[in-house]
RNA sequence: GGCGCAUUCGUCUAACGGUUAGGACGCCGCCCUCUCAAGGCGGUAGUACGAGUUCGAUUCUCGUAUGCGCUACCA
């Protein structure tokens, strides 16, 4: 047992991004690397943005990628059997919004201790105030006007019905400094940083405010977030100081960019994790994928199973430079996961497409052994059924090479076709041995039966292995095939 | 504008200050082969720039450039 407890902590809005599906991932590792404890919570203090479908994709892009929290919100089923979110653990709530109490105390112990203060200054003035300030080209920043208003110009201000944030009152004339995991001692001085807003109007806690809170109370001993927090931790850490907690260890992942060196956008990187499973990504894909992009091992090693990422992981061993997304490693990192799985096991996972393309009707068995016959050639599991799917159903288009070529072949495979019918068992052996056996009874080269016989068989001059193929399709429905084949193609000619 | 963080092949990255700067994806070629794949072998391509420290800098320091982040009653 240690006391090593990280969390992660995305506030519900949009689509679970592949960036918060790193930093998830990452701390997930970490937590499980070193037995500690590793927790969810829903930073969901912006009203206005936060959703419930963004909570829900948030819980099934984790529960897709195998990572499990110990403690946090949950969907449960109550008694009319409807989803309910409820939270899990010694530590809760687990959304902050549901907190609120909590955020009030402590702005309460500021404010008496004359660390926070409560600012009047309308949207407009520090609008004006931020203008000039950049004008002049200095540090931007609130000013501190409300910093020592009276008891009365308080009361006053009050009574008009005004309703202030509350401000944080930064030191002025000192460094604050701290060990980031990744990057080591950074620095920055207090005078570079105005006095923030803790409290929005309303009551309800601004970000870096709700995070130190919670952090604390649920006892968190490793931070690890995305690198847009840097310039957030001074403040953060000023919060800890002034409450009298102890500061946790800060650990900042560098930020996953799109092909064009820009941030991450919709085009082509940063889709939800969701949209990822929904193409035919697999779990063990994504999260090496994900694994590699920003950590590697001194021999930088490419494939990881799950398991390996939670023995080999460190964050010591991450990079601090950002990088960029890249959709064919992942794809490659995909097709070599799926080869590794059993035939059964990838029909399984893509029972969905499978449905959705009609093939759910097939016996298990046999689409089974027909993922297993070519599952080296599926880079994703969408692509199953347009790989498998001529095994099935005869009625296909023939592709335009066969087209072109088939009337020469005809006469040859209809002559191997009454070879074939005395196949006995119509195993890929027996099949085997009589094509090469025909081949030179006829005197000519095997390749110039083996892809007709393709051909007539499939429609098409790639796919599986031939003879397999054929003892697949099983005797009856490869020579309905190749009679379809001599019918299509066999003209006057005939035999 | 200020402050912070970063910078090795196109991309992900490795390299106690001493390596022909390594691996992987992609791309190209060859081999294997019943096709397509898979696999094997080989090739392509990189230390942002300029100073300094040092016998010696990818590595340490400074500057420049570029990118990103923060500078919100977003997170």
């Amino acid at each position: 047992m240690n006391d090593i407890r990280v969390r992660f902590a995305p506030s519900p809005t949009g689509y679970f991004h592949i960036g918060s599906a790193r930093t998830a991932l990452y701390n997930w590792l970490y937590a499980r690397g070193r037995g500690g404890k590793f927790i969810l919570r829903i930073e969901d203090t912006d009203e206005a943005r936060s959703t419930v479908p963004s909570v829900r994709s948030i819980i099934k892009g984790l529960k897709f990628m195998g990572i499990k929290w110990d403690e946090g919100p949950l969907i449960v089923k109550n008694e009319k059997g409807e989803d309910e979110i409820t939270s899990v653990g010694p530590c809760g709530p687990y959304f902050q919004a549901q907190r609120r109490n909590f955020y009030t105390q402590a702005v309460d112990t500021l404010l008496s201790a004359k660390r926070a203060y409560r600012c009047f200054c309308s949207h407009e003035e520090l609008a004006a105030e931020r203008k000039s300030q950049l004008e002049s080209k200095g540090r931007v920043g609130y000013s501190g006007k409300c910093r020592d208003l009276s008891h009365a110009q308080i009361s006053q201000l009050m009574a008009e019905g005004r309703e202030p944030v509350i401000r944080f009152r930064v030191e002025e004339g000192r460094t604050v400094s701290f060990h980031d995991g990744i990057r080591g001692d950074i620095s920055v001085r207090s005078d570079e940083i105005g006095d923030f807003v803790i409290m929005r109007s309303g009551g309800l806690p601004i970000y870096n405010f709700a995070c130190v809170v919670d952090d604390h109370m649920m006892k968190i001993s490793d931070v690890i977030r995305g690198e847009d927090h840097i310039s957030n931790t001074p403040k953060q850490i000023m919060l800890y100081e002034a409450l009298g907690w102890e500061v946790p260890r800060f650990t900042h992942l560098t930020m996953i960019l799109d092909i064009d060196g820009s941030r991450l956008s919709k085009r082509s990187g940063a889709r939800s994790l969701l949209e990822y499973a929904d193409e035919g990504f697999i779990r063990e894909a994504i999260v090496n994928y994900l694994a590699l992009l920003g950590w590697a091992t001194k021999d930088s090693r490419n494939i990881f199973s799950p398991d390996e990422l939670e023995r080999e992981f460190s964050l010591s061993r991450c990079g601090q430079s950002a990088a960029v997304f890249d959709n064919d490693k992942l794809l490659w990192l995909n097709a070599q996961h799926i080869k590794n799985l059993s035939g059964a096991d990838i029909r399984r996972r893509a029972s969905a497409v499978i449905k959705e393309a009609g093939m759910d009707k097939y016996p298990e068995e046999r689409l089974t052994a027909a993922i297993e016959m070519e599952k080296e050639k599926i880079k994703k599991l969408t692509e199953i059924p347009e790989k498998i799917g001529f095994l099935f159903d005869s009625d296909f288009e023939d592709d335009a090479d066969v087209k072109s070529r088939a009337a020469d072949t005809v006469r040859i495979v209809a002559k191997l076709a009454k070879a074939l019918e005395s196949a006995e068992p119509f195993s890929g052996e027996k099949i085997e041995e009589k094509v090469r056996a025909f081949a030179k009874a006829e005197d000519i080269k095997t390749k110039d039966i083996f892809h007709p016989l393709r051909w007539a068989l499939s429609g098409r001059s790639k796919g599986p292995s031939l003879f397999h193929m054929c003892a697949f399709l099983g005797k009856d429905e490869a020579l309905q095939r190749i009679g379809g084949y001599i019918g299509r193609y066999g003209g006057s000619g005939g035999e």
